[in-house]
DNA sequence: CGCGCAACCTGTCTGC
DNA sequence: TGCAGACAGGTTGCGC
């Protein structure tokens, strides 16, 4: 689902087209979307401001409007923004002064959006959310450590807690600590020196892929132009139950961590004591 | 506080 | 074939 490499492809693919265009209107048909702040419409909120520049934290897209005026999205697990006037699902339509059009479809209508009035209230909404930006430098290993210590949740819930680290959900998670070695049920706080160094550089290799093959399109991910993704091709043990590891050739199997369709190889990423 | 889990929602798949 | 139930998953909110 849309995970950071989703969101960042979508924000490199619809930047181009936004910036420094003007919103004649945004039509909202779900009313989810709103503007929490002084009893504005979102619409009335940010009809006729400039978008001066699409951004992305964690898996969030941030217009940033002129007038210190943020629209925040979430795509959640089935959103998509298609830089087009129709779609199916249709929630949100944003029109351009360039005759262009913007439109959040949704099928399960689990994505939001919001606007946010003024820099502070943006920063306050991602404080109280979001932890580290793993393509930043911030992320280390010795930053994971502090976040792990003490810590009995396991690896992949850890990975999946936006509050210690933005971005990444259940694909990635499945992918990184496969790449790690790590075992999806070992308590984070376990974690020897050298497996931080291994899931800090494991973490950020599979986002930068997913990336470059721009997102993973599973059931719903899209492009902007309605194209797919192509990370799912390169998946090494995310729905690859049954299938055999292509490091040991051991059947790769499913379990259920954090709630979460989890898959792994058995003999790689070898089982926590108690668990 | 930390952690697990249900709820949110709807389309698709599975089993009887 | 039909239908009920499980499942998918990011985030929030609740309970222990």
């Amino acid at each position: 689902m849309p995970e950071l490499p989703e969101v960042e492809t979508i924000r490199r693919q619809l930047a181009p087209a936004v910036e420094g265009r003007r919103i004649e209107d945004m039509e909202v048909l779900d009313q989810r979307w709103s503007a929490p702040a002084l009893g504005v419409e979102a619409a009335d909120a940010v009809r006729g401001r400039r978008i001066d520049k699409l951004d992305r934290r964690g898996k969030y897209l941030v217009w940033e409007l002129s007038g210190d005026v943020h629209l925040v999205m979430h795509l959640r697990m089935t959103g998509n923004l298609l830089y087009t006037d129709d779609a199916r699902f249709v929630r949100v339509r944003i029109r351009l002064d360039d005759g262009g059009s913007v439109v959040f479809a949704d099928q399960r209508r689990f994505g939001t959006g919001v606007v946010l009035l003024g820099g502070d209230a943006r920063d306050d909404y991602f404080a109280s959310r979001l932890g580290v930006e793993p393509l930043s430098a911030d992320f280390t290993a010795d930053h994971i450590r502090e976040l792990a210590r003490g810590r009995r949740a396991p690896a992949k819930a850890f990975l999946l807690n936006q509050e210690r680290i933005a971005g990444v959900g259940n694909i990635y998670a499945d992918e990184a600590l496969f790449i790690a070695r790590i075992h999806p049920l070992r308590p984070i706080g376990t974690l020897r020196g050298k497996q931080f160094d291994a899931l800090r550089a494991a973490v950020v290799e599979v986002l930068e892929a997913g990336i470059d093959a721009r997102g993973a399109t599973i059931d719903d991910f899209r492009h902007t132009d309605g194209a797919s993704g192509a990370f799912q091709d390169r998946f090494l043990v995310h729905l690859r139950a049954g299938e055999p590891c292509v490091r040991c050739g051991t059947t790769i199997k499913k379990i259920r961590a954090a709630g979460r369709g989890t898959y792994l190889c058995p003999r790689c990423q070898r089982a926590p004591r108690a668990a």
